[in-house]
RNA sequence: UGCCCCAUGGUGUAAUGGUAACACACCGGUUUUUGGUACCGUUUUUCCAGGUUCGAGUCCUGGUGGGGCAACCA
């Protein structure tokens, strides 16, 4: 994989001064220690019941830059032990995210699911050595004697079954005979344990439910703590990374594998990726879209990979967002402005500049002639030189950006446009304000303005200095377009964060805006869905994938440009 | 009134018993045909109390604060 202008050095990490964060000092270790012979192999477990979000890339990042760093191997491993909840969308869904960012798999892809007879053996092995049992009580039941974190709970009065017993109902559960929710296998560990994970924990139950894979092969499913360790171990994961809640799972995922005597994956656990301004809970997503507050999961203001893509983010950002967010276990909420600045700084030196006019006014160059179109070169991108110029035309009709002109409230920090003012048009020449016209209500429909022959880009002589600099369309080589601004969906850096109030009373009203009959210049015309441009002195945008038209390119504001001026228009 | 984890500028992350640093943000300046970029600079940090040590952000004890744990979810 290429990462243009973003090289982050994972070479001279072998005792050198690179910083290392505790995972990293952890696998050192145990190189060190030639723990596995060194090897390092790691995971990536989704369950595929719904899209991946921002959460999940530093999740990504961790297991496939490890594996990376190490020169070892990442499995992709579906975490399917729910029929009712999962589905092969999803897993094509994720597949297209994880191939966007990037990644390979070169482990391999794998299913949980392709390893419930193996499961099945290992949850009969515990059976016959007197470490699981077939439970036939109500859940209400069973939870009621789980007890509480400050109190023991109760032994299951079918806690001592026989192992006969056991078997025989095991395998009946297997076969269909027993309703779904009518027994339970658990495993028998202490249900007096501080850890409520260890009071004999469910280990299957019974889902009469058509899996999206093993269709209905099945009426018995694992739970998460039977099968991820073990599915981690069969794969000969060294490292099982996930996040901290399921620190409290770590005993158990433990006490599965050293009962059942496998191959001992360690599994460590680092704190998930919070943003403000941002809520990431799939839940509350879900809620967005179904309520229709946004366009789809891959809504350009949603936080899931599909919409970053849509919205005009770069893998190679995101990437570099995760990177630096770091990884720790402390709980964190980082900065939204983190994730607009890993973008704009990989669209800087990789975008090319273009120019649009989000909201027209006309200019008349009233010394330019009538009729008379020139072609003037531009810098495609002032970054990378190798980009090289394009031709942009000019004439004597131009649009010019509204609030680039003013004609009240002028001070020295005004540097655009404005009576008695002069400014560069950008890539062309210097113009001087003659007079404007107005509408009834006073807006300004026109500006006049004559321009300085010899103050051409490239070749001033003029001696004229210019505060500003305006980007501009010429008129009749203008093409129409959709541009649709973004802005943050929540106005408040914490929705989900406020006791008694729903996230939903904190959605920003002005997160979209769509701007009809904005103009731009010829190239942007043939924009293709999904390619990205720096409009000059406005933003980041990209061709929208859903809704451009060929020839009619509708536009998503990525990230706005940083905005140096404090002043007030 | 249980168990587990965590605590470093505004936000993140390093420093592995020896000068608290890096990035983002903020503020100021230089350059600029993008009020962008680049470059320079300013401001701001080890939760508290004891202890060990020549020396503690780091180790120990006790507090305080935050997070997690009682789905036939993952």
């Amino acid at each position: 994989m290429e990462h243009a202008g973003l090289d982050k050095g994972a070479e001279g990490n072998e005792g050198g001064t690179a910083r290392r964060n505790f995972i990293q000092q952890i696998i050192d270790a145990d190189r060190e220690a030639n723990v596995h012979e060194g090897r390092v192999h790691t995971r990536f477990p989704p369950e595929p019941n719904g899209f991946l979000h921002i959460g999940h890339a530093k999740a990504i990042c961790v297991n496939f830059g490890l594996a990376a760093e190490y020169g070892g191997q990442v499995n992709l491993r579906f975490d399917d032990t729910n029929p009712v909840k999962e589905d092969t969308a999803y897993v094509n869904a994720i597949r297209e995210d994880l191939a966007w960012l990037g990644f390979e798999w070169n482990g391999g892809e794998f299913y949980t699911s392709d390893y419930f007879e193996t499961l099945y053996g290992y949850a009969v092995q515990l059976i016959k050595s007197g470490d699981a049992y077939v439970d036939e009580q109500s859940a209400e039941d069973i939870a009621a004697q789980k007890g509480s974190p400050t109190e023991p709970g109760k032994a299951s009065p079918f806690r001592d079954r026989a192992v006969e017993e056991n078997l025989t109902l095991f395998q009946e559960m297997r076969e269909g005979k027993h309703a779904e929710g009518s027994m339970v296998l658990r495993a028998k560990i202490d249900m007096a344990h501080a850890n409520m994970h260890m009071r004999d924990p469910l280990m299957y139950r019974i889902k009469f439910a058509t899996h999206h894979r093993t269709g209905d092969a099945w009426c018995i499913y694992p739970m998460y703590d039977f099968a991820h360790g073990q599915s981690d171990s069969i794969e000969g994961i060294t490292h099982s990374l996930c996040s901290l809640e399921f620190e409290v799972h770590r005993p158990l995922y433990e006490w599965y594998i050293e009962k059942l005597g496998i191959f001992p994956s360690k599994q460590r656990e680092f704190a998930r990726l919070n943003l403000n301004y941002t809520i990431m809970s799939k839940r509350k997503l879900l809620r967005l879209v179904e309520e229709e507050v946004v366009d789809g999961w891959d809504d350009p203001r949603m936080p899931t990979l599909s919409g970053l893509r849509r919205r005009g983010y770069s893998p190679e950002s995101v990437r570099e967002f995760c990177d630096r967010v770091g990884v720790a276990k402390r709980n964190n909420v980082i900065d939204v402005g983190l994730l607009e600045f890993a973008l704009r700084d990989h669209l800087n030196a990789t975008a090319t500049r273009a120019m649009a006019v989000l909201r027209p006014i006309k200019m008349v160059v009233i010394n330019y002639p009538e009729g008379q179109v020139d072609m003037l070169p531009t810098v495609n991108n002032p970054e990378n030189p190798d980009e090289g110029t394009r031709d942009i035309p000019f004439g004597r009709e131009l649009y010019i950006e509204a609030e680039d002109f003013k004609v009240e409230g002028v001070n020295k920090k005004w540097f655009r446009l404005a009576p008695g003012r002069s400014v560069r048009l950008k890539s062309a020449y210097i113009v001087t304000y003659v007079d404007h016209k107005t509408d009834e209500a006073g807006n300004v429909t026109e500006v006049h303005v004559e321009y300085h022959p010899n103050s051409k880009s490239g070749s001033d002589t003029s001696g004229i200095k210019a505060k500003g600099t305006l980007h501009w369309v010429e008129c009749t080589h203008a093409h129409d377009a959709e541009v649709r601004l973004y802005e943050r969906l929540f106005n408040d850096p914490s929705p989900d964060g406020h006791k008694g109030q729903d996230f939903m009373e904190f959605l920003n009203p002005e997160s979209l805006k769509i701007l009809q009959g904005c103009k731009v210049e010829p190239v942007l015309a043939s924009a293709q869905p999904g390619q990205t441009w720096q409009f000059t002195r406005l933003g980041y945008f990209a061709a929208d994938s859903k809704y451009s038209q060929e020839g009619k390119p509708v536009f998503n504001r990525a990230v706005t440009l940083k905005d140096g001026w404090k002043g007030k228009g």
